[in-house]
DNA sequence: ATAATTTTCGGAAACGATTCCGAAACGACG
DNA sequence: CGTCGTTTCGGAATCGTTTCCGAAAATTAT
């Protein structure tokens, strides 16, 4: 069926109308009788015919797409902001285009940069670094854009809409370590700066820092986790509680911590941020700080979509959400058995 | 900077030239002198131009999209696979738009029905049903599509690139099993008809298949896991080893059953398919088969874009990858005292 | 019945690029 | 210096819609 391309006009000259009238068919227009509608609907069942979105999209300067930028897909929470983005998309009518930036710095500032060269209507970008080009690129960008915001504290005239934590996650982790008796906390991570605030948090929450009980690793990974608990079981004096900046560090660290026979949480415990749902499968499960990845994802998406529909311009909203810890297994109140046991 | 609208026009008038010349040097067209396109170049770069993908596609009825359509973004190897395609894509100068059919057989078909609609020049689709008329839409799509098949024989006259895995690694699993010793193996997935192949090998390995040490469960999650091994662990003969449809049935049933007091692997073995990366830090590992995720998926990307490019029609390539066991910790040899202690 | 409104419809001009085809410019050569 | 062959360039048509605006038809009022 439907031989090669069906235009409107086809359509038009079947049923007997004008090309205007079946535009008019098509975008439920005003102005057109209902049986002329039915009947040129009709008549577009029969012949196939499919609208040419790129003739619309030139007509109408609108894609009915948005760009989501994230590091990579495959890790952490991005799945499920990823879904959530686009389940909200997909009830408004619109795609997402996928865009990974690999967490490379660069490949954020060219997707904010080239936003135009893309064919969308809007962005949904999730930055792991936040060098000043970045505000600057987004706030000439000449498109809608809503940024997820993990670790750090945001320039507030950011022409965009913002979304994130209320940046106490780190604060929460550390509030509970001190509170079940731990006092020689440290910190397993990436660079400082790249999920900002979970260290300053760290920082903040200890007295001084103790520059041995912070380990600083390539990446959010496993092996990240196991690196650092290598490192920490390697030290003279080993600390008792481990902040990690996410699940994926801290089920390597206890992963690797059991294999060098220190024991969780008797000797040290480990607490994660993100809580996804490999911290309930660990062995013990880990106690993790809930992020809210699919809310935030979702909230981003929908001010994103109503900021394209209802052509707003400035006004940016700035909207936190409440992380909240999950206690389990891997961090618990010391008893004076085990502390000696050590 | 770059007011509102720039055009190729804007730009010919600003260099002093006609249009078709400067569509020549965006294109790296044929047929105009350096010194021109440099200065044209220039120009492009002082206004602020960026040509409007609508009206390019529009004329040459290409969009440099593709379609990427998945169960759910969260699952499994799922992220993987968006990731190579992606990488792939971009690598050609393609975009993705990312699509999550929910593992929704009506969402599938829709997908491909209405793939005109989608703005794409071609589609990746990974179902997990295969009803006749997904065969029937994907002949009449119109436009190229690559399967990415997991779990099911397909017939052959489809009108697609098709990648898929040699359906070795139900086979892989019930010979690593019985020649570990096990000979009362279970299965646990879901429902047989979902990822077909992984349990007809099952019913092919097994003499006569017990009803009750098949277990079908509702969906390929932890969940399904968990069940499973209540349920097991109810029997009044217990299976000594599960084949799991996937590693987070897999993980499901090794966590449950070590907290039902069912040593892993000397009471059961569990083997599960994927070899994601969690299964590395179970405890027990977990042995698993490695579905080549990432290779499989940019290959099907590469078929795809080379289609795509050199407008091939017909003439369509089906590849097998051969899936490789990796044996941990949760499926070993048989020690006689192991037996006995049961 | 006619006049005045309101609905419904069609023609044609955009939208912003690509590309065919002919003209101009250029160089080489006799 | 004229002819011819290449390059290089520009005009104009085209892709398939949406939408403005005026005309026709239908409806209501007079």
């Amino acid at each position: 069926m439907a031989s090669k391309k069906v235009t409107i006009e086809d359509v038009a000259r079947h049923a007997g109308v004008g090309i205007a009238t079946v535009s008019r068919a098509i975008n439920n227009g005003e102005g057109i009788s209902a049986k002329t509608r039915t009947r040129i609907l009709q008549t577009i069942e029969e012949l196939g015919f499919v609208p040419n979105t790129s003739a619309q999209s030139l007509k109408v300067r609108l894609t009915n797409q948005i760009a989501l930028a994230v590091p990579d897909i495959r890790n952490a929470i991005i799945p499920d902001i990823a879904w959530a983005v686009e389940q909200a998309a997909k009830a408004h009518g619109y795609r997402v285009v996928q865009i990974n930036t690999a967490g490379n710095a660069r490949a954020e500032l060219e997707v904010v940069r080239d936003i135009k060269k893309l064919h969308v209507d809007g962005l949904i970008i999730m930055p792991l670094a936040y060098p000043k080009t970045l505000s600057e690129l987004i706030n000439k960008a000449g498109v809608p854009i809503s940024v997820i915001n993990y670790g750090k504290q945001l320039d507030t005239t950011l022409q965009a809409d913002i979304v994130c934590l209320s940046m106490l996650e780190g604060q929460l982790v550390m509030d509970h370590l001190k509170q079940i008796g731990r006092n020689r906390i440290a910190y397993a991570g990436t660079q400082k700066d790249v999920i900002e605030d979970r260290y300053l948090a760290y920082e903040r929450a200890v007295d001084r820092v103790d520059a041995s009980l912070v380990y600083f690793g390539d990446d959010f990974s496993l092996q990240t986790g196991t690196r650092a608990a290598d490192y920490f079981h390697g030290l003279t004096h080993m600390p008792d509680a481990v902040y990690a900046v996410n699940d994926m560090v801290a089920i390597g660290l206890v992963n690797r911590f059991k294999e060098l026979g220190v024991r969780v949480p008797e000797e040290v415990a480990v607490v994660g941020v993100d809580n996804n749902q490999w911290t309930t499968i660990s062995s013990p499960q880990i106690s993790s700080v809930s992020i809210m990845g699919s809310e935030v994802a979702r909230l981003a998406a929908e001010l994103l979509l109503k900021r394209i529909r209802e052509q707003i311009v400035g006004d940016y909203e700035k909207v936190q959400f409440e992380p909240r810890l999950i206690v389990r297994e891997s961090s618990v109140m010391l008893k004076r058995s085990s502390l000696n046991h050590t």
